[in-house]
DNA sequence: GCGGCCGATGGGATCGGTAACACGAGCCGA
DNA sequence: TCGGCTCGTGTTACCGATCCCATCGGCCGC
């Protein structure tokens, strides 16, 4: 910048005003400025910009999983919003695993981000500790968490969870089965496993079937795997409710294989409304959750409240519930 | 870290000497200093380091989607290498546009990554600049460019395209179509019809049935309604290779809805080797990438150039080739 | 004609670490 | 006994922008 400030006669300190556009600059010293800085192919040090304004222009945004086009979507809706902001996001893949999350969230707080966004409202006891003393609103995700960090944008999983037996219920199913992946991992799947269960109960209906294949995400691979072991210990199953679409598929294409017939035999119902649900054949029953809309929540939660602090208003952190819809197609 | 440094009773440099383990502290004094650390809940602020140290501890990583598993793969291989450097990902969706791409990088830029990945081998005349006067090693994946701006990891998409038609005819199909998106955006996948188009006419086929769904990513759904184009256009195909596994699938399941035989009167093949491709029913014949090691060796490269620059030796740019190869299954 | 104000610009301090060097104590071998 | 070495620690300068305040010329209004 000193070496600009030079070359156009002028102090760095006008040179600093002229690439902000703070208007206090005479156009024709500002012109001169910027013609040497397109010449000299400079590029200004973001890092040198953080240390003296305090503001590092960096979002840390956490997700399970970059390859789920769920959490893609989410990103994708946040990106919109911080971009426009001029924020830029420090994304992070937790891999489904709260110590991954926690090496994550101390790495980033090095870099002071502006505002964090979390996937989930379950986090290990050092991360809460780490991110209650870290100086920045903090925003969950695809989830209500009984414990808030701060604020929320989310649904219940359990509700949606309960959402699919109903909905199996409803067209005739009376022997429903549910496959997810292990516990203590992917803590959405899980309240949605929960709600299979409880809903299941509360209609009379027996909640015992359920195959966990194993650490989540669950492939498409492994779904097919669970309906094998599904039918061979509960060879009556009606009906399978799957955590996500991907599995959701495995057991159809693995009905397909076996010669069973969806729905007559077997309905299935998955969730997320992947692009694969909408597409196959037949259509997958599914519940559809607006990814991108959680996103652009999640980020306009973070804005307003940095908006909040920099006007010294006070302000109290809160909930917006996104909501999932059933979407009734050819599986059940 | 001053205040750190004044309740252990010593000075900041101690401090951040106990900080990095750079050994040269007592151990009574380390201890001291990293329990107070502890109870304050001091976390060291990476920007001043940055500053000090002029390594931003940043890698810039660019793909097309985030929302790919192929890609999500590369970009787990890579953070794979990098996290065990401490180098920290800033990772770009550039939507498959160059436009895109040289905002990110002008961004990114100012951040001084100290190594910089793209995706593709074709950018935009001023990202080019940009990049050539950006003093970081630079490696571009998933192609094999012409002019390269530092290393490379990659194949050529154009050979991926031939070797789909080429099968295709060895299993004696003789009226091959060709799925894809517009061109001028992914540019891979218009090297792959440009493959498949050359090896088509080499054989002696046809090389005109090609149907262009618009702005990649070409999508599931995009598939299904390409295969209805290709079928009113050109009835008689008796063959479609597509630019990836999700139109692919598009149009299997399209052709499960219209009652279309595959491969009995279609056969179809796809790229990428997707999950859906080995999981659906029938299985995708498709051609498959080491996604993950393509991103193992993209980081490799750039941390063995870097490694080449600490250590003052010069260090000519390579070029990788991560082999693909064609997993013949039940549609072609 | 002069004080005051405004618009444009410059000067110096500063943000929080770390590199490089300095320094003192204790130890060893000659 | 003393030079030289190692070890542990402190001192100082600095990285590159921006903030705050000072400065200066010119214009306005009284």
């Amino acid at each position: 910048m000193q070496s600009v400030a030079r070359l156009a006669g002028v102090s760095a300190m006008t040179v600093s005003r002229a690439l902000k556009d703070s208007s206090s600059v005479a156009e024709a010293t500002r012109d001169r400025i910027l013609t040497v800085v397109r010449e000299v192919g400079y590029v200004p040090d973001a890092t040198a910009r953080v240390f003296a304004t305090r503001r590092s222009g960096f979002v840390a945004a956490l997700v399970p999983s970059l390859d789920n086009s769920n959490f893609a979507d989410t990103v994708r809706g946040m990106t919109e919003r911080f971009d426009a902001a001029g924020l830029q996001m420090l994304i992070g893949d937790t891999e489904y695993s709260l110590e991954r999350e926690e090496e994550l969230v101390a790495a980033f707080l090095m870099r002071r981000p502006e505002a964090i966004v979390l996937t989930g409202g379950v986090h290990s006891d050092r991360t809460r500790r780490l991110l209650e003393s870290a100086d920045a609103p903090i925003v969950e995700t695809w989830d209500l968490p009984a414990r808030p960090l701060g604020d929320v944008v989310g649904f219940s999983n359990e509700a949606a969870g309960a959402a699919m037996v109903r909905h199996l219920h409803a067209v005739g199913r009376r022997r429903p089965g549910f496959v997810g992946g292990a516990t203590n991992f992917d803590t959405r799947g899980a309240e949605r496993r929960a709600g299979f269960k409880k809903a299941a109960r509360a209609l009379g209906l027996a909640a015992d079937r359920v195959v966990l294949v194993g650490r989540p995400p669950v492939t498409m691979d492994q779904g097919a795997e669970a309906l094998d072991a599904m039918l061979a210990r509960w060879p009556v199953v009606d009906a399978i409710a799957c955590v996500s679409d991907l599995s959701a598929f495995g057991v159809l294409a693995q009905c397909q294989r076996r010669g069973i017939d969806v729905p007559g035999r077997i309905a299935i119902a998955g969730f997320g409304d992947f692009d694969v649900a909408r597409c196959c054949h037949p259509r997958l029953t599914t519940i559809a959750v607006d990814c991108a809309a959680i996103g652009r929540a999640a980020a306009d939660a973070a804005l307003g409240a940095l908006a909040a602090r920099k006007e010294g208003r006070r302000r109290r952190s809160a909930t917006v519930e996104i909501p999932f819809r059933l979407v009734v197609r050819e599986t059940a």
